[in-house]
DNA sequence: CCTTCAACAGACATCGGTATCCGTTGTTTT
DNA sequence: AAAACAACGGATACCGATGTCTGTTGAAGG
């Protein structure tokens, strides 16, 4: 629950791919499928949805594959979301009705509210820039401790 | 997203249970159904659920019906959630890594930390009173302003 | 005791998200 | 120009969540 599968399917690539930004190279979608665990089968439907929405850039032929169109720092979770049709749904009723909002509320309005507040806070706030540091991190971490179990 | 229908449902048979819990009535499964918007027909597998996890109490028969088993303020939403077979699952990983933990972290890891802990947080300290509560807002909103739009 | 009511339980049917397949288009290399 | 490469796009298959139906069990009323 909370994120369908790919939704987090594309949070996978995304990660890939901006782990590999500094680079510069390109990742072909049969590699990122298999750094991401993703379905090698089901990847360009998750790609094409994040290179529509302008987070990628896709080449084909020799060379291509898949780069992010702009450093992590400038990419938030919440640009990922919108990007895999996933509605903020902010306007949506819990009981469906069509005349609830703040001034009249379904009973479950401000619940709600407080839920979407608090995953869109987070979708906004957070980068694929925390990511990248993470790949770092997990390689000091790798190095630094000794391998014992 | 976020939430899958069933628990959807459950949230809503029990914003109604809540509202009604005062008056002691046991509530039917079909007014229930109609009240909540729930398919009248796929109820009894939502009930269940709630039944089961004890915080619903079921008679048949005459005068039967659905009724909470203790006080609003004493059942978190996390409590719904957890009826509604939803898994927690902090411990699952994002890239589905086995030996991903806090000290040997994927490049998701802590992004997706923050979020889980944000909707736990939440779904802990959301109480069935304040979905009972706003149905009284409800209804002073609703008395105190002219009915003009 | 019999009837009625209403939750229970499980067998289906349906639908949409997920996954697979395959031919097409565009790019690079030779 | 031809061949190799890799993303694109749609058709189709699959599967689990959702929804429907029917009969059963248990409780209350007459």
């Amino acid at each position: 629950m909370l994120l369908n599968h790919t939704a987090e399917y594309a949070f996978r690539a995304m990660a890939i791919l901006a782990g590999n930004y500094d680079s510069g190279e390109r990742v072909r979608a049969k590699e990122l499928a298999e750094l991401a665990a993703i379905p090698e089968h089901y990847i360009s439907k998750v790609m094409r949805h994040l290179v529509v929405a302008g987070l990628v850039e896709a080449l084909r032929g020799h060379g291509g594959g898949f780069r992010l169109t702009r450093a992590p720092e400038r990419i938030t979770f919440m640009d990922v979301l919108d990007a895999s049709d996933w509605s903020s749904e902010d306007r949506r009723c819990a009981f469906g009705f069509g005349a609830c909002n703040p001034k009249n509320p379904c009973s479950l309005h401000n619940a709600w509210s407080q839920l979407h507040g608090c995953v869109n806070q987070w979708a906004k706030k957070t980068t694929l820039a925390e990511v990248r540091s993470l790949e770092h991190l997990h390689a000091e971490l790798a190095s630094q401790a000794a391998p014992k179990d």
